[in-house]
RNA sequence: GCGCCCGUAGCUCAGCUGGAUAGAGCGCGAGACUUCUAAUCUUGAGGUCGCAGGUUCGACCCCUGCCGGGCGCGCCA
């Protein structure tokens, strides 16, 4: 990387210095927390280029009023040449005009630093550990895992980008009752494909065409050695080799949408090494796990209801309406019991963990974050761990809801999605809105090709601008940075949007949202357009003006550093930045 | 019954961790364009940020209580 900085760090820093510079000089207090202190554009652009609202987050802890120490900024600040006024507004706004080449300066970094540009070091290496996925490893993607695997898989990408190390990471359910079945179901289309007719697949049973394949190959291997034997002597195999198809055909699914995962973590084999024991022993010693009976559910009534004993975490105590038991009543681990003793060992190495799941768990959240900080908090290693919620995805056509038979087992499957629409408009469409809110995802609007829609209009920005850098090249012009100084306001305006890029991906990144790059993105591309369309009626203001190859040169820069942001944001949502469309 | 999420323009949604006069697209009104700088453009109207309190210099944002919608609530995963 090059060693460019960036307008928005170069502000960062030069608030920091004029806040030691009233520390040294006794106006302001040592050690005030400043992690409130922003520096961002003001909502309406004739307020400046730049406010910050330091002066109003210090004036309290440091004993003083918010004007008296933004005069004291303002005193500091107006000391920087690329100042060219900072004035207080309202409660004690700073508002900075910057000079136009401080602008073009910040043009010419992002040519610099091209792939790199908006890259930060926010993180300082940290080591976040990202889950998501996760699904059980029974069967092929299908649409309810997208949603959760783009934006775990954007939000990986996006923390790299800021500064973080990343680990991938899809927690494999290989040990519950669920891999059984799956072991049962292939063991009937095993007999199956040695010549028995099994008729209608049994209703307990995954009924999958998918299986047919490892069955095939169990039966070719094995011949009929155990078409009659007990479940005993081929469930541990027919699990074990079901289980690895699965996920061989889970990670073709994944990567039809560019995901790709540095860890498959399997919960056998944690259970195996004694995990669960050992998280089981320590929260037993804390009282924080007993032997206790299970309250019957609320909001509904179960009939065979029996209370019977089990060890039980103390939920309760951390928001919870029931605490929850650890281990079933064979002694085997519940889901919960396994998975905070997976957490705890992710714990170990990570310095964050951020888990991706679905609204159908929401209601598990609690519990599991209370057992993880209380068995990290006890061994000294806590650890920030946070669940992002991804709401549900509607499937439409036409605005029509898709129809969905669970019973068949025939859902929609995430290949069939991609094969109809592609990886770039389920990716970008899964990112338009925040993760927690429920979404629409019709198949009809998705693809339309006009500025309804999101995906289309900026990658539509970004090709528009390729095809113009090639058809400057055809007549003879290069991007040049000789002549900035001959953009315009207009110009200026574009350059003052892409450089709120580098700030962009800080917060988001802190926030851990990835979607707010899409809209960024979204608005980045609506300023090129608008910019274009003047050219359409004015020839003198378009970006190739044949008879001024100044100006043209100045202008394909600006157009190359614009695509290059396009191209840097869409890298992070994992789209592609398509040359012609 | 309980928990979590959502509620912002007629519709679909943003709103940058509490900042300045709440934004965009669609739709609607008015105008322009008949085109490869193509897959439209310009402009206007449109708001009790679900409701009611509270916290403070300041609230769409935080807290409490309601209302409406979604998801979930067995030792399943």
């Amino acid at each position: 990387m090059t060693d460019v900085a960036t307008l928005h760090a170069a502000f960062a820093g030069h608030i920091a210095a004029a806040l030691d510079a009233l520390e040294a000089a006794g106006t302001l207090p040592h050690g005030l927390n400043r992690a409130n202190v922003a520096v961002e554009p003001p909502r309406d652009p004739a307020h400046g280029d730049l406010a910050t609202n330091a002066a109003m987050v210090l004036a309290k802890p440091a004993g003083t009023n918010p004007r008296a120490l933004a005069e004291a900024l303002v005193a500091e600040l107006t000391k920087l040449p690329e100042v060219t006024s900072a004035d207080i507004a309202g409660p004690g706004f700073i508002n900075l005009r910057i000079d136009r080449s401080a602008w073009l300066t910040e043009l010419r970094a992002i040519a610099a630093l091209a792939g790199d540009y908006g890259r930060s070091t926010m993180g300082g290496g940290k080591m976040v550990n990202v889950e998501y996925v996760s699904a059980n490893p029974t069967g092929p993607m299908h649409m309810g895992h997208c949603r959760g695997a783009v934006v775990g898989d954007a939000l990986a990408t996006l923390l790299e980008f800021a500064g973080h190390r990343v680990t991938r990471e899809y927690y494999v359910n290989d040990a519950g009752g669920q891999v059984d079945v799956l072991a049962r179901s292939v063991h009937l289309r095993y007999r199956e494909a040695l010549g028995e007719a099994v008729g209608e697949v049994h209703e307990g049973l995954y009924p999958g065409d998918y299986l047919v394949p490892v069955a095939q190959e169990l039966a070719a291997e094995f011949g009929d050695k155990y078409v009659a034997a007990p479940e005993s002597e081929w469930l541990v195999t027919f699990r074990a080799r079901a289980v690895a198809a699965m996920l061989v055909m889970i990670r073709a699914d994944l990567a039809l949408l560019g995901i790709h995962h540095d860890l498959f973590s399997s919960e056998a084999e944690l259970q195996a090494a004694g995990k669960p024991e050992q998280a089981e022993q320590w929260l037993r010693a804390h009282d924080l796990v007993y032997d206790g009976q299970l309250e019957a559910p609320k909001g509904k009534t179960i009939e065979d209801w029996e209370p019977v004993e089990l060890p039980l975490f103390r939920s309760t105590r951390f928001g919870d309406d029931q605490d929850r038991p650890i281990k079933k009543s064979d002694g085997s681990w519940t889901y919960f019991g396994a998975d905070l003793a997976y957490h705890f060992q992710k714990a170990e190495t990570a310095d964050a963990l951020v888990d991706i799941w679905g609204a159908d768990h929401a209601g598990t959240v609690k519990r599991i974050k209370a057992a993880v900080a209380a068995l990290t908090a006890g061994s000294g290693k806590e650890k920030p761990f946070e669940i992002k919620i991804v709401q549900m995805v509607q499937l439409l056509r036409n605005g029509e809801p898709v129809k969905m038979s669970k019973r068949s087992g025939n859902f929609v499957t995430l290949a069939d999605v991609v094969q109809e629409v592609g990886k770039d408009v389920v990716r970008f469409t899964m990112l338009t809105r925040k993760p927690e809110a429920q979404m629409d995802f019709d198949f009809a609007k998705v693809v339309e090709a006009n500025k309804d829609n999101p995906v289309f209009y900026v990658q539509y920005a970004h090709a528009r601008i390729r095809s113009t850098l090639r058809k400057g090249a055809e007549a003879g012009f290069a991007p040049s940075d000789a002549a900035l100084e001959r953009l315009g306001e207009e110009e200026l305006e574009l350059i003052k949007l892409g450089a709120q890029f580098p700030r962009l991906i800080e917060a988001a990144a802190a926030a851990r949202e990835p979607h707010r790059v899409a809209f960024y993105l979204y608005d980045l591309a609506g300023a090129l357009h608008a910019y274009w369309n003047v050219g359409n009626d004015r020839p003198e203001k378009r970006f190739i003006v044949a008879q001024d190859a100044q100006l043209t040169g100045a202008r394909l820069y600006l157009a190359a550093q614009i695509g290059q942001l396009i191209k840097n944001g869409l890298a992070l949502l994992g789209v592609e930045a398509v040359e012609e469309m």
